[in-house]
RNA sequence: GCGCCAGUAGCUCAGGUGGAUAGAGCAACAGCCUUCUAAGCUGUGGGUCGGGGGUUCGAUUCCCUCCUGGCGCGCCA
């Protein structure tokens, strides 16, 4: 049992025994302020008005009838308007580190997930362009939120939606078709909605020297039609151009999700949810259920029945399906997969679609919940290098890709970069910052810490593995860094399993950061190597246990623990 | 106009789901140090938590309202 325990189940003994409610859970809490102790507790303040009592009447009568000799508390104390605060002797709070090298890499999980199936959507881009910065914030949130979740106990299956089906696709092989033309020497223009970059000009190249040059008057033919808004002729040569342009991109951003260091167990096609025949079901489905209407041509679906400000087209004039209908019917084959959750990652500009895709499951009335799925919506990212924005713009082609980033500033500082802020905020992405290999620099500070930690059994040629918590004199840690930096590292596996609840790695990222510099202030302060035996059995263990919950957490981020730097 | 998100120290941001005197890094100022890893360490100053109301023992946190900024509001995805 913990201290923490402890104090807990004392707590509500006494509680209890002055009449308040079985139920009563008493909340412990880490003051802010060292001052305040060790643990607090409000449950005085709680339990003021049940009782009728003032809280610092009920807080002196909880004390008088504590027994907290088991849970090494040296001093309890009655302060401000009604807080319990406990503090506890040296060893009490240093015993927990024994906890740490028991479990070693295993620190800090959980089995709150109990083997419940999720499915963790992220990136999912579009095959039209090699991958900019916002999917790198998702990549590396997706990332971090489905390793929160194995860390909780969830069976997590990362999933990449990729849209090979649709009019942006379309405006792609139109694309690639004037720019091969363009290499005929044909005068022609990428059309309304196609894309500029110069990746395309390279897919172009590459396509001719595959196939060889497509006959000067199909090519001509075709690059008319497209600027007329139409479809080349040639529907066999459109669609060979369409599947190459697809698969050169596929390829690409698979380099860049490799670079980065992510897997996907599924990648799923929206082309497949046509053939399969799902998105036909998925329609039948609405139909029969009641909630669809014709209206001016076109087939909609009455989501407002279910929480969306507007009702929407499901089939248009035009007879093709709006996007919708196949992200309803993909989310339908993520319910039937066995997926009880299911955590989109996307970016706020998608915001407006989570109402609709909801309401469309809802509409199908098949048990999915309402909340199905979940949505991590993320701000945008803005670069900066040399203290000025990089300008991104899309339609002109000029933006910074992930696999820039990367290049520039290595796989762990974009991940950290990316994770550090809460995904509600807007993130600042400093080029120059990440690069430098300075103190300045978060990733670089925590992995420093790391590195110096490991130093220490390196430079006292000691294998840490035979370090272990047998017979060590807990009270030999008693210096402020020392307790300070022990209390952190056992506040981890709490900290790591609110951030799992909450879906936000960020909060790892800056306990990273605190507890580094925790180790940066004790590794300034005191030393291990050379020091009285006691001490150093002591020191030994504590960085031991420092190392591992740094490597724990950063692991989580994806980010390497490096033994030196 | 409506919806979502944000607004916290000069700057960049934290604030485990209501707790005590609101924190960290950088920058500024004063001093110390050169040791298991590379400029670190100690101290100081700095705030109407965007404004105003409310809820209660207690609000940066919850509610209402206003202001500012970003994103969205397609038979595009």
């Amino acid at each position: 049992m913990t201290p923490e325990q402890l104090l807990r189940d004392e707590l509500t003994k006494a509680a209890i025994a002055i009449g308040a409610p079985a139920s009563t859970v008493p909340a412990l809490e880490r003051p802010r302020d060292p001052a305040h102790g060790d643990w607090a507790s409000n449950l005085a303040m709680t339990l003021a008005k049940p009782l009728g009592r003032k809280p610092r009447d009920i807080a002196t009568e909880l004390v008088a009838k504590l027994d907290l000799s088991a849970a090494g508390v040296s001093a309890t104390e009655i302060a401000g308007p009604g807080f319990i605060n406990f503090r506890l002797n040296a060893g009490a709070h240093a015993r927990g580190l024994a906890d740490i090298l028991a479990h070693g890499a295993a620190y800090g999980r959980a089995n709150t997930g109990a083997g419940t199936a999720v499915n963790v959507e992220f990136v999912s881009a579009n095959p039209t362009g090699p991958l900019h910065v916002g999917h790198g914030r998702q990549a590396a949130l997706g990332d971090a939120i489905s390793a929160l979740l194995e860390g909780a106990g969830y069976r997590v299956s990362r999933e990449f939606y990729y849209n090979d089906a649709g009019v942006q696709i379309e405006n792609l092989a139109k694309s690639l078709w004037v720019r091969v033309a363009q290499a005929a020497g044909i005068d022609a223009d990428i059309p309304e909605g196609g894309y500029h970059g110069e990746y395309i000009k390279e897919i172009a190249e590459r396509y001719v020297s595959e196939f060889g040059t497509p006959p000067h008057s199909t090519l001509l033919a075709g690059a008319q039609a497209i600027v007329a808004g139409a479809r080349p002729d040639d529907a066999t040569l459109f669609e060979a151009m369409r599947r190459f342009a697809v698969a050169a991109l596929r390829a690409e951003q698979d380099l860049d999700l490799k670079a980065f260091g992510v897997q996907f167990a599924v990648y799923y096609l929206e082309s497949s949810l046509y053939t399969d025949g799902l998105v036909e079901e998925t329609v039948g489905m609405l139909r029969q259920g009641g909630h669809t209407f014709e209206d001016d041509g076109a087939l909609w679906l009455r989501t407002t029945d279910f929480g969306d400000d507007k009702d929407r087209v499901m089939r248009k004039r035009d007879g093709t399906f709006t996007y919708f209908v196949p992200d309803v019917a993909y989310h339908v084959t993520k319910w039937r997969r066995g997926f009880t959750r299911a955590i989109n990652v996307q970016g706020a500009d998608h915001h407006g679609t989570t109402a609709r895709v909801r309401a469309g499951l809802q509409a199908l009335e098949v048990g999915v919940p309402k909340g199905y799925p979940e949505y991590v919506l993320h701000q945008m990212v803005t670069v900066m290098r040399g203290g000025e924005e990089v300008k991104i713009s899309k339609r002109a082609g000029s933006y910074v890709t992930v696999r820039d980033l990367i290049d520039e500033v290595g796989r762990d500082a974009v991940r950290y970069f990316f994770l550090m802020r809460k995904g509600d905020s807007q993130l600042v992405f400093d080029v120059d910052l990440a690069r430098s290999q300075s103190e300045e620099n978060p990733v670089y500070y925590i992995q420093m810490a790391h590195a110096r930690l490991s130093g220490i059994f390196r430079v006292g040629e000691i294998d840490p593995a035979t370090i272990t918590a047998d017979g060590v004199q807990w009270e030999a840690l008693a210096e402020d860094a020392e307790r300070e930096l022990v209390k952190s590292l056992l506040d981890y596996p709490r900290l790591v399993a609110g951030a799992a609840e909450a879906l936000e790695p960020h909060r790892v990222a800056a306990y990273l950061l605190e507890t580094a510099r925790q180790v940066h202030l004790w590794y300034h302060k005191h030393h291990v190597l050379g020091e009285p035996e006691h001490i150093l059995r002591a020191r030994l263990v504590l960085a031991k246990a420092a190392r591992q919950v740094l490597a724990n957490g950063l692991a989580l981020l994806g980010i390497t623990a490096p033994e030196r730097m």
